[in-house]
DNA sequence: CGGGATCCTCTGCGATACTG
DNA sequence: CAGTATCGCAGAGGATCCCG
């Protein structure tokens, strides 16, 4: 519970934030719902070659999480050789906007963040690594 | 480059979602940011108990890249004993909106992927397993 | 083609002890 | 109080081989 604020927050390990921090914390999840909300429905192979630095392990392992929470729908197609296809389902979609609102903030703000970043590490150079 | 879609997007290692989740991808930076709205300026003291399961190296280590970033601002006031107070940037301040449109997206539908995550691993037990 | 199964590496993170 | 320094580990993720 908060002191100074009014407001309604908690900070334990079930809070929505952690919730969403878990789930979506890991390296390709978000990267594949945005892609596949760009390309509506798309095979294995295709995903894996716009990425281009995903491994085929982190792919399967990724795509499988995300079909398993209903965030995107997997369709098996028994031809030979196989086909799959992969689109969001509505509860994936429904996340998009917010990834693309934090993709707008890292456009808008990321070259700030950088450059700040590189002047705080000219400064330490200065002042630190004197005393030895 | 997106084929199907006219809307301009690129998947690689530049492109602004990487970039976004490279920097608040990790366990504790969004936590502290969102801990930072609502509470204003904090001790780190207080910031730790407020967490409670935070090490002491992570919160220094979370505080110190926040701040190297130009997200939080410290203030260090040579008393004894020493006091340290952080807030939240501008450019801090103005992520916590983002942030609290995906808690609350967390919020509305995390029960339903949970859910859907149990569903499809009683799924996976019944089908296969039976195979040795 | 779309994975599964292994093996291995790297590193984020925690635990502990010490300091100005 | 607010850190710094060091050690150690679990687990995320990559590389490789195999299979229907």
């Amino acid at each position: 519970m908060s002191r100074k604020s009014g407001q309604n927050i908690w900070i334990g390990s079930t809070c929505p934030i952690r919730q969403v921090l878990d789930r979506f914390g890991d390296k390709w999840s978000i990267l594949i719902v945005e892609l596949l909300s760009h390309e509506g429905k798309l095979r294995f192979s295709e995903i894996a070659h716009t990425i281009g630095d995903i491994s085929q392990k982190m792919l399967t392992v990724t795509l499988r999480s995300l079909e398993s929470d209903g965030l995107v729908i997997r369709q098996f197609f028994p031809e030979i050789p196989p086909r799959v296809e992969y689109e969001l389902s509505e509860l994936g979609k429904s996340l998009v906007p917010h990834i693309q609102q934090l993709s707008a903030w890292g456009q808008t703000h990321m070259d700030t963040i950088l450059e700040n970043r590189k002047r705080f590490e000219e400064k330490q150079q200065k002042q630190g690594k004197t005393a030895y």
